[in-house]
DNA sequence: ATAGAAAAGTGAACGTGTTCGAAAAATAAT
DNA sequence: ATTATTTTTCGAACACGTTCACTTTTCTAT
């Protein structure tokens, strides 16, 4: 026990962000080996080496355990979809949607759990609430620069529209997947094609008058849940107050 | 106390039938006051005047509950499809999603708390799983007979298909519904209104070969999930197998 | 070095949904 | 009537996620 005097030339890695990680590292293993609800919040600290309580200081709650998973594999997507080559948007979404269901595929409780929970209960796990916009924010970008980087990309306001369908498609399809039962998810296989089959015949007609129209409508009407930066319900018990009796 | 005694011509009411609606009435009554999460279990016991271990006998788990008051919900939305008038598909559909979801709106938490539990485990209440087909069932009836009963209704085995993906709209919107935090659910009505307009102006193209195929082909992958009477998985592992690399 | 403050860590305890073995009441059989 | 059997009822106990008052360690400033 001498040293370990690294130098604090730029990161500071506090001993708590050390234990954090560790626990964490403690979850993500026994999620995966028995299960997301076989794995007690003891099991989880016993794997750890440190107590019940202090799991609780670094996480909320067990969900947000797998909210930290979701971060990584949400980093993975951000990679990848950034890696992607430059081919049409609709091999570019059904590749990018491919690769991460089968990121996900291990952890498919666990992020049924999470879904789960954030569905309901008025948590900071809240998939669509405030404490995970941050998050939205960025997943909803690699749908973005998806569109973005396509060789058809379209021009114009109608991107941050369809980057709003396309992020809120991805939402869809994910709880599609969780709940798909065909053995190797066959059906959400089978709508992912669907999916590129319809963008690449749609692509031509989207500027049609009628149909830019719709699209902006559909995605305007989107917007408060799935577009970017979403007004933060639950400041001061502002104007939207409504249902008096 | 000297009669009570029914004639037991037909109906045999036994008494444990007796205490499971006093349980469910007490249920539903807490629920409704003080909330899904805040009525517990006990609480609901003492309400209905029995013990606790007594409303396990007739309700697996507390979501079961729910599920029963879901179960009441979808009857009435089944009378009152019936006695829609008969008007265009789109004008059908819309009011009966607008009379639901205002049927359903006093017990939003609690329909949460059953849709985000049968989203994730494995339970009895899983929302597309087997322990709910009769009821899913029974619901999908109602969207084919609002479908079959509209003045401009398709005919052949289309109906089937729209049917199925009627129903899997129901249910989407019912999710989007339950995370939509605009004032007074503006942006839900919207979404109905929406949708109502495309229902308006696609019905005449439903017929056209493209759109009749790619309609038959969404609906066909849906079917494992929303169509009428899934193969309830749990059986041998059946033939159904396929996708190879 | 020392004192004070902040961060890290503990474990008992709470509330909750759920389970279970056994008692009590109702019903059927002798 | 008495016994056997089923149905109904109970309440203690369990396991889990979560909270909290508290201790121990680490850092900071004198």
């Amino acid at each position: 026990m001498a040293k370990t005097d690294m130098v604090p030339s730029e990161a500071k890695v506090t001993k708590g962000e050390r234990t954090r990680e560790r626990i964490l590292e403690a979850a993500l293993d026994l999620f995966a080996r028995k299960g997301y609800n076989a794995a007690t919040m003891r099991d989880i600290a016993a794997e750890a080496g440190c107590s019940l309580g202090l799991a609780y200081r670094y996480f909320a709650s067990k969900e947000e355990m797998v909210l930290a998973l979701y971060e990584r594999l949400a980093a993975e997507l951000e990679e990848e979809v950034a890696a992607l080559p430059s081919a049409s948007l609709a091999e570019r979404w059904a590749r990018a949607e491919r690769a991460e269901l089968a990121r996900l595929e291990p952890h498919r409780e666990s992020l049924a759990a999470l879904f789960g929970a954030g569905l309901s209960v008025d948590s900071p796990t809240q998939v669509l609430g405030p404490g995970t916009r941050e998050l939205r924010t960025r997943v909803r970008g690699v749908y973005g620069r998806l569109l973005t980087g396509a060789s058809d990309a379209p021009r114009g306001k109608a991107v941050e529209h369809l980057t709003t369908l396309l992020y809120a498609s991805h939402l869809s399809l994910v709880l599609f997947w969780l709940q798909d039962r065909t053995p190797d998810q066959k059906a959400t296989g089978e709508l992912i094609a669907f999916g590129r089959d319809m963008l690449a015949r749609l692509r031509p007609v989207l500027g049609l008058p009628f149909v830019a129209r719709q699209t902006a409508r559909l995605a305007t009407i989107m917007t408060p849940l799935f577009g970017a930066g979403e007004a933060d319900e639950g400041g001061s018990d502002g104007q939207c107050s409504g249902s008096r009796g």
